[in-house]
DNA sequence: CAGCAAATATGAACGTTGTCAATATTCGCG
DNA sequence: CGCGAATATTGACAACGTTCATATTTGCTG
């Protein structure tokens, strides 16, 4: 036989695929035997490791999720130092990280913050990383009064709002790849001094 | 017979029925199969009207931007004359109204600004409604002097984004309802004075 | 080392779905 | 009236998610 009967790490090869067709199909048009034929793997051999399709599409968001998070990291890392310059160059990197992720990879992006992978894990809890990222650039900004005076009370809601907003908008074609840019740019303008 | 071999009005019915089923059970989890039945008629008798079931559901899309158009001119009449009072609960009431208009469809809003729909109509040509509107209303407070100086430019994307964005992220349970209103207060507090 | 239970994969099947081709029915116009 | 265009039907097809009974493999325990 070409392989072993069993396969050996199933759950995770089938997430690695799905994941792929994902990214170059979408969520929905992933078909479940599909994914099973591409691993040379009979279709119900999903169902040892997992419920359901959705089951298996929430594992894939969960990634894309971890992706978006170690994409903002990445920014994190790349602005260090406790100077003025660079607290600014966090926040409007950690911005113009989440809008490229969505830019980049918009299947994936739909997917982690579509309904199916919302309901896994709502409440910013499992959300710790990319949001307390944004909560914690704020707070920066605010220590260091770069802030509007009193601008900073919900001003967390308004910039992941915007940010997500306007990387919703643009991956859906109702706004050019530069409004991104220009969110960032309008977003300074108004909170910061 | 109970009723004609030829049902009239088709196309119009299976919207209706289709926008039913989109409001109930989401743009996915919606069968063309179901509505036809409902309907009492074919499956295939669809594809005189529709090339697709793709297109059906745009269709209801286009009925789900029309709602939040109406929505949202309500709004604008419900606020009328020109004092600078007016002026900024109209630009309030519209964000409002966006909010809400996902909050209370959110599968609605899901599909008119699901990548199916967007496809169709891009640009801001079919997007004349909400989105001069909301471009009407900034121009007016910054007539009136109302806006922060030099908040202007850019402004109807952040406040578009801003919106968008939290309503996405309240019917997706990310954020409690109350975020809308905080949003609201948050864009008023950075932009205005 | 033997053997048994749990884990894992298979195959066939079911019901449902979107879609199409061929056919039938109805409507409106000459 | 009759004929073409519009509209609906029937039947079929392939693909899908899912389940059930079965087969194979693994790993632990005696």
């Amino acid at each position: 036989m070409s392989r072993s009967y069993h396969h050996g790490a199933l759950a995770e090869a089938m997430v690695d695929e799905a994941l792929v067709a994902v990214r170059e199909h979408g969520a929905d048009h992933v078909s479940l035997r599909a994914i099973a034929q591409a691993l040379d793997v009979s279709p119900s051999a999903a169902y040892n490791h997992f419920a359901d399709k959705d089951a298996l599409l929430v594992a894939v968001g969960q990634c894309g999720f971890a992706a978006l998070d170690a994409r903002m990291a990445r920014v994190l890392a790349a602005h260090p130092g406790d100077s003025d310059e660079a607290a600014r160059a966090r926040f409007a990197g950690l911005g113009r990280a989440y809008i490229a992720f969505a830019v980049e990879e918009p299947n994936l992006f739909r997917l982690v913050f579509g309904p199916l992978c919302a309901e896994a894990d709502k409440g910013p809890e499992s959300w710790s990383g990319p949001y307390v990222k944004l909560v914690d650039s704020l707070d920066d900004l605010d220590r260091r009064g770069l802030l509007v005076p009193g601008a900073r009370d919900g001003l967390d809601l308004t910039v992941w709002g915007a940010t997500h907003g306007i990387a919703s908008l643009i991956i859906e074609g109702y706004l050019p790849r530069e409004a991104g840019d220009a969110l960032v740019a309008s977003i300074d303008q108004l909170a910061l001094r």
